[in-house]
DNA sequence: AAGGTGACAGTTT
DNA sequence: TAAACTGCCACCT
Protein backbone atom coordinates (compact mmCIF):
# COMPACT_ATOMS: atom_id res chain seq x y z
CA UNK A 1 0.00 0.00 0.00
CA UNK A 2 0.53 3.35 -0.34
CA UNK A 3 2.16 3.47 3.39
CA UNK A 4 5.44 5.60 2.70
CA UNK A 5 6.89 5.19 6.55
CA UNK A 6 10.27 6.97 5.20
CA UNK A 7 11.96 5.70 8.27
CA UNK A 8 11.06 1.91 7.77
CA UNK A 9 11.71 2.03 4.01
CA UNK A 10 15.08 3.52 4.64
CA UNK A 11 16.05 1.28 7.20
CA UNK A 12 14.85 -1.92 5.19
CA UNK A 13 17.02 -0.47 2.04
CA UNK A 14 20.25 -0.17 4.17
CA UNK A 15 19.60 -3.65 5.17
CA UNK A 16 19.22 -4.92 2.22
CA UNK A 17 22.92 -3.31 1.11
CA UNK A 18 24.55 -5.36 4.14
CA UNK A 19 26.69 -7.73 1.78
CA UNK A 20 26.32 -11.92 2.84
CA UNK A 21 28.46 -12.69 5.42
CA UNK A 22 28.55 -8.95 7.18
CA UNK A 23 26.23 -7.60 10.25
CA UNK A 24 25.85 -4.48 11.31
CA UNK A 25 23.78 -3.17 14.56
CA UNK A 26 21.02 -0.65 14.91
CA UNK A 27 22.32 1.91 16.23
CA UNK A 28 24.83 1.55 13.31
CA UNK A 29 21.97 1.95 10.61
CA UNK A 30 20.32 4.42 12.72
CA UNK A 31 23.33 6.82 12.55
CA UNK A 32 23.99 6.16 8.94
CA UNK A 33 19.88 7.76 8.14
CA UNK A 34 21.00 10.22 10.74
CA UNK A 35 18.86 9.08 13.91
CA UNK A 36 21.62 7.98 16.16
CA UNK A 37 19.36 8.35 18.79
CA UNK A 38 16.74 6.54 17.22
CA UNK A 39 18.76 2.99 16.92
CA UNK A 40 15.04 1.72 19.17
CA UNK A 41 13.07 2.63 15.63
CA UNK A 42 15.38 0.35 13.98
CA UNK A 43 14.38 -2.62 15.52
CA UNK A 44 11.34 -1.58 15.43
CA UNK A 45 10.96 -1.45 11.44
CA UNK A 46 12.41 -4.68 11.63
CA UNK A 47 9.68 -5.55 13.20
CA UNK A 48 7.53 -4.86 10.17
CA UNK A 49 9.99 -6.89 8.02
CA UNK A 50 8.70 -9.59 8.23
CA UNK A 51 6.76 -10.32 4.75
CA UNK A 52 8.53 -7.77 3.09
CA UNK A 53 10.11 -8.05 -0.27
CA UNK A 54 13.17 -8.51 -1.14
CA UNK A 55 13.55 -10.17 1.70
CA UNK A 56 14.83 -8.11 4.29
CA UNK A 57 18.35 -9.87 6.05
CA UNK A 58 17.09 -8.95 9.22
CA UNK A 59 19.20 -11.44 10.57
CA UNK A 60 22.71 -9.74 9.57
CA UNK A 61 21.27 -7.25 11.79
CA UNK A 62 22.19 -7.49 15.71
CA UNK A 63 22.49 -4.96 18.61
CA UNK A 64 25.50 -3.31 19.79
CA UNK A 65 26.99 -6.30 21.91
CA UNK A 66 26.37 -8.81 18.92
CA UNK A 67 23.91 -10.38 20.49
CA UNK A 68 21.33 -12.34 18.93
CA UNK A 69 18.32 -10.43 20.15
CA UNK A 70 15.96 -10.50 17.73
CA UNK A 71 16.63 -14.12 17.38
CA UNK A 72 13.01 -14.43 19.35
CA UNK A 73 10.92 -12.60 16.31
CA UNK A 74 12.05 -14.99 13.59
CA UNK A 75 10.10 -17.92 12.60
CA UNK A 76 12.29 -20.07 14.63
CA UNK A 77 14.68 -19.17 17.60
CA UNK A 78 17.61 -20.87 15.72
CA UNK A 79 16.31 -19.68 12.55
CA UNK A 80 18.49 -16.61 12.68
CA UNK A 81 21.65 -18.06 14.24
CA UNK A 82 21.59 -20.70 11.50
CA UNK A 83 21.56 -18.32 9.11
CA UNK A 84 24.22 -16.49 10.63
CA UNK A 85 26.61 -19.87 10.92
CA UNK A 86 25.37 -20.14 7.01
CA UNK A 87 27.48 -17.07 6.07
CA UNK A 88 30.74 -18.46 7.46
CA UNK A 89 29.90 -16.73 10.74
CA UNK A 90 30.11 -18.47 14.51
CA UNK A 91 27.53 -18.34 17.20
CA UNK A 92 27.89 -18.73 20.57
CA UNK A 93 25.39 -18.21 23.10
CA UNK A 94 23.05 -16.14 21.07
CA UNK A 95 26.84 -14.37 20.78
CA UNK A 96 28.52 -13.67 17.48
CA UNK A 97 32.03 -14.80 17.87
CA UNK A 98 34.27 -12.01 16.56
CA UNK A 99 31.39 -9.30 15.90
CA UNK A 100 34.08 -6.84 15.22
CA UNK A 101 35.50 -9.14 12.84
CA UNK A 102 32.41 -9.01 10.97
CA UNK A 103 31.12 -5.55 11.92
CA UNK A 104 29.51 -3.69 8.68
CA UNK A 105 29.65 -0.34 9.24
CA UNK A 106 27.05 1.94 6.56
CA UNK A 107 28.46 4.91 7.25
CA UNK A 108 32.31 3.55 6.34
CA UNK A 109 31.40 1.50 3.31
CA UNK A 110 28.61 3.47 1.67
CA UNK A 111 30.03 6.79 2.26
CA UNK A 112 33.60 5.58 1.23
C1' DA B 1 -5.96 12.83 19.12
C1' DA B 2 -3.29 10.85 22.79
C1' DG B 3 -0.85 7.27 24.95
C1' DG B 4 1.89 3.18 24.89
C1' DT B 5 5.27 0.26 22.67
C1' DG B 6 10.07 -1.43 21.58
C1' DA B 7 14.76 -6.61 17.56
C1' DC B 8 18.88 -0.17 21.36
C1' DA B 9 22.35 2.55 23.33
C1' DG B 10 24.62 5.27 26.61
C1' DT B 11 25.22 6.61 31.35
C1' DT B 12 25.18 5.87 36.26
C1' DT B 13 25.23 3.24 40.60
C1' DT C 1 33.69 -5.30 37.18
C1' DA C 2 28.86 -6.12 36.29
C1' DA C 3 24.13 -4.86 36.58
C1' DA C 4 20.28 -1.55 36.31
C1' DC C 5 17.93 2.83 34.73
C1' DT C 6 16.82 6.39 31.81
C1' DG C 7 16.39 8.62 27.35
C1' DC C 8 14.75 8.35 22.62
C1' DC C 9 11.83 8.90 18.71
C1' DA C 10 8.91 7.00 15.00
C1' DC C 11 5.12 3.56 14.57
C1' DC C 12 0.74 1.38 16.18
C1' DT C 13 -4.00 1.00 18.51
Amino acid sequence: MANKSKFFDDVFDVVRLIPKGRITSYGAIAKYLGAARSSRLVGYAMNAAHGEVPSVPAHRVVNRNGLLTGKHHFATESMMQELLEKEGMIIKEDQVINFSTYFWDPMKELSL
